[in-house]
DNA sequence: ATGGCTGCGTCACGCAGA
C-alpha cells in the first residue's frame, strides 16, 4: 500500500499537474495540504475521474485538506484536531482507509517569531501532541501524515544558520517535532535514509530548485505498527520541476501489503 | 539583511506562504 502526501498550493491552479501525477505514480492515498479552496470548489469530478474517492475540508483563501483513496472511500472520524473549538482553520482531517487511521494535516507556519503567529503554532502543536498520544494509546496503524513546517534537524535544511530565527527551525518548534516523535512515532523518510539530504520544499524564489536550496517539512510519522511494515519511502522531486508546480514535492511511503 | 515568486480574491494590490 503506497500512501502520499502533497502539499498542492491551490488544488484548482494545481489540477493539471496533481492529476498527472495521481496518473504516473498512483499511490493509494494521497493526503493533500493547501488546497486555497472553499469546499464546494474542491475539484470533485476530476479526482474522480481519476479514479479516487475524496473526503475534504475546504476553507476560502487558505489551508483546505483533503484525502484522495483507490482502494476504498476514506470513513471519516473527524475534521479538527481536538481541543480548540475556536480554531476555524482547516488543517486536519481524519479517516481510516483499508484498516489503516490516516490524519492528514498541515500545521501553521508560525511567522512571524515571536508573535500571534508563532504562538498558534506551538498551540496547534500542544494539541497534536495530546491527539497524537491519544491515537497511540489505541494501539492500532496510524499514520499522522502532512506539512508540519518543521525541519527537525541541520540535515533538513539546505543552510541552517540562515533559518535559526525562523518559526520553522525555532529550538522551541524543533523540540515540539522531538518530543512528539518521542511518544513512540516513526518518522519514516528519516528512518529509511538516515544521514541523507532530502528535501519536500524549494521556495518560488531565487531559483531555490535549481540550486537546491530546500528543506524538508512534509513528514510521514508512523505508529509502532505500521513501522514494522514500512519498506520504501521517497520524494517526486521531479515533480517540483514541472510547469506550474507547487513550491513542495509530493513525498511517499511504501508498506506492506 | 533584503527581496525575490506564486495563488487567491477581486479586478490593482494586499495577504499569506516558508
Amino acid at each position: 500500500m503506497k500512501i502520499a502526501t502533497y502539499n498542492v498550493n491551490g488544488v484548482n491552479g494545481r489540477l493539471p499537474v496533481l492529476l498527472r501525477w495521481l496518473k504516473e505514480t498512483a499511490p493509494d492515498v494521497a493526503c493533500l495540504q493547501e488546497l486555497k479552496a472553499p469546499p464546494e470548489k474542491f475539484p470533485e469530478q476530476a479526482i474522480t475521474d481519476a479514479g479516487y474517492e475524496a473526503i475534504w475540508h475546504g476553507q476560502k483563501s487558505w489551508n483546505g485538506v483533503a484525502i484522495l483513496s483507490k482502494i476504498g472511500k476514506p470513513q471519516e472520524l473527524r475534521r479538527a484536531l481536538p481541543g480548540d473549538p475556536d480554531d476555524v482553520n482547516s488543517r486536519y482531517i481524519e479517516a481510516t482507509v483499508n484498516g489503516i487511521l490516516i490524519g492528514c494535516l498541515y500545521l501553521p507556519n508560525g511567522n512571524p517569531a515571536p508573535g500571534p503567529k508563532f504562538d498558534y503554532k506551538l498551540s496547534w502543536f500542544k494539541r497534536l501532541h495530546a491527539h497524537a498520544k491519544d491515537l497511540l494509546a489505541q494501539d492500532i496503524p496510524v499514520v499522522l501524515v502532512g506539512d508540519y513546517n518543521v525541519m527537525p534537524t541541520e540535515l533538513d535544511v539546505y543552510k541552517p544558520e540562515s533559518w535559526v530565527n525562523d518559526a520553522l527551525f525555532l529550538p522551541e518548534v524543533r523540540d515540539a517535532f522531538k518530543n512528539l516523535v518521542a511518544q513512540g512515532w516513526t518518522d519514516a523518510i528519516r528512518t529509511l535514509h538516515p544521514g541523507e539530504k532530502i528535501y519536500t520544499f524549494w521556495d518560488y524564489f531565487r531559483q531555490a530548485y535549481t540550486r537546491n536550496a530546500g528543506l524538508r517539512i512534509d513528514h510521514f510519522l508512523l505508529s509502532p505498527h505500521l513501522e514494522k511494515r514500512l519498506k520504501a519511502a521517497g520524494v517526486d522531486k521531479e515533480v517540483r520541476g514541472w510547469e506550474k508546480s507547487s513550491d513542495h514535492a509530493p513525498v511517499w511511503i511504501q508498506l506492506d501489503k
